[in-house]
DNA sequence: AGGCCCATGTAATCTGTTACATGATTCC
DNA sequence: GGAATCATGTAACAGATTACATGGGCCT
């Protein structure tokens, strides 16, 4: 039962609607979770009901209305009740990975473009995760900014995520340059 | 619908019995999908009905009888058509990230404890990976190894397993000290 | 004119987790 | 004597994904 915190998380800094939250939790903003719309829109109707958030409506006339949310007081306090419980291990649960486990038994052509493919993806993620942790340090220096700065979480696990995606990165990369060396050893 | 693909690509080196793939699972050795013994030993019941694994009967007087399975060849079909089909971008999913996403607003105290027993587990993990990666390398250097060894589809998936918790290990690390230090500096 | 973005949901299905159930053997 | 390991499941529930549904505004 942990998106509710993840949503309770993401609404500590900024009142945001289910369809904000939406993109966030897709990509890259809040890459500490993962989740679809529909649950974001499900979850939200939930906490509003136990009063974790409370929604107030914003009228707009070029856009259809969107409601905003924010964590009450009770929230946070659920918040704070979650940080003390113990964790699960977090396991990696990829399709390519299990496709890499079976290489040897499945030509490796194919496998080859997927690494390359997920290789890129990560360039992408690298890149844009760098930015949004420019954006929150400003023009303070790391140091200077995880030793003073006023909401360090958020630039925490950003550097976790794009550690992971150098992580990423660099194995696809290594794993394909395997796989084409063998198959070109093969051929000959 | 992967675990059925990890359970064939976990089945492809060696016939092992639902409690044996269990374990597997559970930790280390297939560190490339995660899953419990209830839903191991329904897909394994729903594989051998579609035919993609066959299971074989071996008594045993001391322990209870187990069955060892195999993939088919229908399996291995199944395995590589999976091969061929577009990947899910693999997300991070972990209690302890939504924590730190909160930690300006939750105290640093449980935080810090929380991490500092994750990066002992990563650690740990990280000894085991290490030990299996040399058992499946032997004598060979790494670079004989990947070049002209038969089965390197689960050292690859180890090496990225390795990655990922030393990965974990020197994040848990510095976040741990960073948070450490604001205290500190809070408390003066 | 066609496609994407904003904005919010419902319904059906599939996956994953938790709780329960059994029973012999081996190790401390 | 009590806990851990071997060995296999069922049943109930919670969580996640897929498909469907609606409708105006903006960009090319």
């Amino acid at each position: 039962m942990a998106l509710r915190h993840a949503v309770l998380a993401a609404l500590l800094d900024e009142e945001l609607s289910g369809y904000q939250l939406a993109k966030a939790f897709d990509m890259g903003v809040a890459n500490f979770w993962h989740a679809l719309p529909q649950q974001l829109y499900a979850e939200l109707a939930k906490l509003e009901k136990e009063g974790l958030v409370t929604g107030r409506e914003v009228v707009q006339d070029t856009r259809p209305n969107k409601r905003l949310f924010q964590v009450t007081e009770a929230g946070l306090a659920e918040l704070q009740r979650f940080a003390a419980t113990a964790n699960k291990p977090s396991f990696i649960r990829d399709d390519l990975l299990v496709k890499v486990q079976a290489a040897d038994h499945v030509g490796a052509g194919k496998l080859i473009a997927q690494l390359t493919e997920r290789a890129a993806f990560a360039d992408a993620k690298i890149e844009l995760f760098g930015g949004l942790l420019r954006q929150m340090r400003g023009d303070r220096s790391e140091e200077e900014f995880l030793r003073h700065g006023e909401r360090i979480g958020p630039y925490l696990t950003c550097q976790r995520g794009l550690a992971f995606e150098q992580g990423n990165r660099d194995w696809c990369r290594q794993t394909a340059a395997i796989l084409r060396e063998r198959t070109a050893h093969v051929r000959r």
